[in-house]
DNA sequence: CATCTATTTAGACTTTTTTCTAAATAGATG
DNA sequence: CATCTATTTAGAAAAAAGTCTAAATAGATG
């Protein structure tokens, strides 16, 4: 959604830990939990917060839900903090 | 001071904002906080987190306190960002 | 179709964050 | 040196975030 979704969603540790584990690609919600000492219901919570932020998009198959990292807001923000860093006056 | 902290201060848009405020240059506590509808107390809270996680200096004169924006902190997240958009499997 | 499996939703609880007012500090100046 | 100006600290209050358990949903399968 937002910029500031975006941010929000990366302040997490947790959240972030996630979209280190789906760099090597697609994962249901069931095999990201089992990476994190959380219950279902929480890692649920903060999937739902990934993907409000688009950084996340979700494909359904069978009972699973396969979750996906999402490169181009990542590119965004990339592009926010480059410009912070450069243009000096 | 962390990798998370950074992160969390960039959770925050007035926190953001000041940081967009630094790109011109050096600023006073006073002439950041002119710029919101914060106390100068907040203010000067939000400024700590930035100076926790390393994303300003400060430098004291007479009796201001001058924040500065250090741009090596931001180029960690941008590798950190960088990598996640980078290196599929 | 009864039920098993994977995931999400609801509601409660705790912790963290953001904000304020009031007081404290610290340097500058009449 | 009394006090003014700039900023920070302390403490309180309110809002937001993160976590859990229990229940709900939804699809798969015997």
């Amino acid at each position: 959604m937002s910029f500031a979704d975006t941010f929000k969603a990366l302040s997490d540790s947790a959240r972030r830990e996630i979209l280190q584990l789906l760099k090597d690609g697609k994962m249901s919600a069931g095999e990201i939990g089992s990476h994190f000492d959380m219950t279902g219901a929480t890692i649920s919570y903060h999937l739902k917060i990934l993907k409000n932020a688009d950084l996340v998009w979700e494909t359904k198959v069978k009972n699973y839900v396969y979750y996906e990292l999402n490169t181009s807001v990542v590119e965004e923000i990339l592009l926010w903090l480059t410009e912070l860093t450069g243009e000096k006056k």
